[in-house]
Order: C-alpha cells, then sequence, then structure tokens
DNA sequence: GGGGTATGGTCTCGGATCTAGACCGCCTAT
DNA sequence: ATAGGCGGTCTAGATCCGAGACCATACCCC
C-alpha cells in the first residue's frame, strides 16, 4: 500500500524508462565523482534557469544582447553574460562581433544548440499542460498548511 | 550572413516551434507579471537542479528519505527536505508517513508527478547524446581562452 | 562644449541562497 | 552502554545573484 497511484498508469514507454534507468545506474554505481556523470554535467546547465530561457530566445532567430535582455525580460546584464559564456563555451550559442561604429554582438544558436530544441520544447509543452494542476496543488497545499 | 548554419537543418517539427513560439509570446506580451507566465512557473521547479535528479531518482520507485539522499548522492538534508516540499506542494510528489517504531517516510511520484517523466527522459537522451559534443566544445573553448 | 542616446559589457555591494556539519529524539543491534 | 539508522532542523560560513554605477565609443541636438 505504500501508493496510491490508481494502477500506475504506464505515460512512460520503454525507451524513455530505459534512458532514465541507465542514468540511475550510472549515477549511483560512481557517486564520488559524480562530476563525471555526463548527463549530470549537461543538466547542471539546463539548471540555470536562464539558460533555458535564453535557447527558447534564440529558437527564433539570432538575437543581440540588449534584444535578448528586453526579449528575456527579468534577466540582469551580469547573468545574462555570464549565461551567454557558458552556452557559448558548451557550443550550444555562438557569438559574432560586428565592427560598426559602437560594436554589435549577435548570438545565435549553434547545430548543437538547436538539436537541444526538441527536449525543450516537449518540457515547455508539458509545463503548460501541467500548469493548471499545479496551480491547484499548489493552493490547496497552502490552504492545508493553515 | 549571419548564421553559419549549414542550411538551418530542421530538427525541429512544427508542433515544437508552435510551443515555442507561443510560450514567447506570452512572455514578451506581458513583460511585467512575468511571475504570472505558466511556463516560467514551471520551469523555475525544474532550475532547481534537485527537482529533475529527484523526480528521476523516484522514478523507478518510491523511496524513504535516507535511500532519496544516497541514490542523489551529493545533495544535503536541508535541500533534499526542501525540494520534496516544493515537489510536494506542487503535487508531483506524495509523501507518506509510516507509524512504524522509527516512523519512516516514504515519498513517491503522483500521477501528475509521473506525467513530468517523459519530457525529463527526452531532455535526459539529448544530454546523453551530446555530452560528447558538448566536452570538446569546452576543451577548445578553454584552448582558445589562454 | 554639454547633455542625451545607444552599443556591450565589467565591477562592486548587499542581500539571498546554498553547503557542510552538528544536533535532536527515538529506536535497534551489539 | 555504545553505536548506528531514521527523518529531519539549525547554524555558520561560503557562494551566488540582482541592481545599478561605470566605461569607451560615437552619434544627435543645441
Amino acid at each position: 500500500m505504500t501508493r496510491e497511484r490508481p494502477g500506475n498508469p504506464v505515460v512512460l514507454d520503454a525507451t524513455a524508462r530505459a534512458v532514465l534507468d541507465r542514468f540511475s545506474a550510472f549515477a549511483v554505481q560512481d557517486a564520488d565523482d559524480m562530476q563525471k556523470c555526463p548527463v549530470r554535467n549537461v543538466l547542471d546547465r539546463v539548471g540555470d534557469k536562464w539558460s533555458l530561457l535564453i535557447l527558447i530566445a534564440l529558437s527564433h532567430q539570432p538575437r543581440r544582447f540588449a534584444a535578448l535582455q528586453r526579449e528575456v525580460g527579468d534577466i540582469s546584464k551580469r547573468m545574462l553574460t555570464q549565461s551567454l559564456r557558458m552556452l557559448e563555451r558548451d557550443g550550444l550559442v555562438s557569438r559574432q562581433v560586428f565592427p560598426t561604429k559602437p560594436p554589435s554582438v549577435e548570438y545565435s544558436l549553434t547545430a548543437l544548440g538547436e538539436s537541444a530544441l526538441p527536449p525543450i520544447a516537449g518540457l515547455v509543452a508539458w509545463a503548460a499542460t501541467a500548469h493548471d494542476a499545479i496551480r491547484d496543488a499548489r493552493s490547496s497545499y497552502d490552504a492545508a498548511g493553515d
């Protein structure tokens, strides 16, 4: 009786399950140098909170620094610079400087960066569908906490 | 010529593109109360760095607190507690206390939590395939930085 | 010349957040 | 009796982050 999940509806196909299993196996086997775990390494970048947003903003078209900041909205220059450097270092984003009068800089997705878009879109789609349920869960949790 | 992307290979199908576009449109239209953006709200949870890892660990089977900490490996009790509370509040994870002699606590995925697994698996799969390219990009970036 | 705009950043400060680890009460095993 | 596991909480110190000042350059206007 540890689970009240109704019959455990298999939303997860075999492939996805295998992916998750493999990752966990890796994580467990080598608890010491967790740093070397491929997935952890990459997931940390995603956990940047800004990286995902920047990648999405660049998915439409290349953008200049200031435009990017306007599009993301509430990111500071500091974090935008930092996140872009990371993304560039990881080969997901490329940076091009144009020698105009005030030099302008354009950021665009590399092929590798574009390859990240489908999984990101999957996540965003899930977020959109799950949002109502999450909001409800939050309010009942908060209500119960009184 | 702002892009060196070779012919812009369409990795992204129309549906995914639409998802991303819709999100951006929302983000732009209402830059002020960004907080109310459904996707931002949910993505912030993902950006917790630990949340994803916890969800993955729970994808196999329910786990007790200490087991979870061992499986994730390098998370502190403090953050594990905090992340679990968040996940519980969002209705992704459920917490069950068993009145055993030292009371044991079991965490498991709710149906909503399970619905997050496919997109997460997609992300993990991408991370696994992209890892080599990213590692290479990092080393050449670092080498050039000398 | 002085003030304003815009470009892409860097720097610093104070506050928020995270990590490591001690500590707790309760129980079991040795 | 002592040691350990359980599910946490609390605190101190390190680290991270956002806001905004600042920089050099070059245009505009008067």
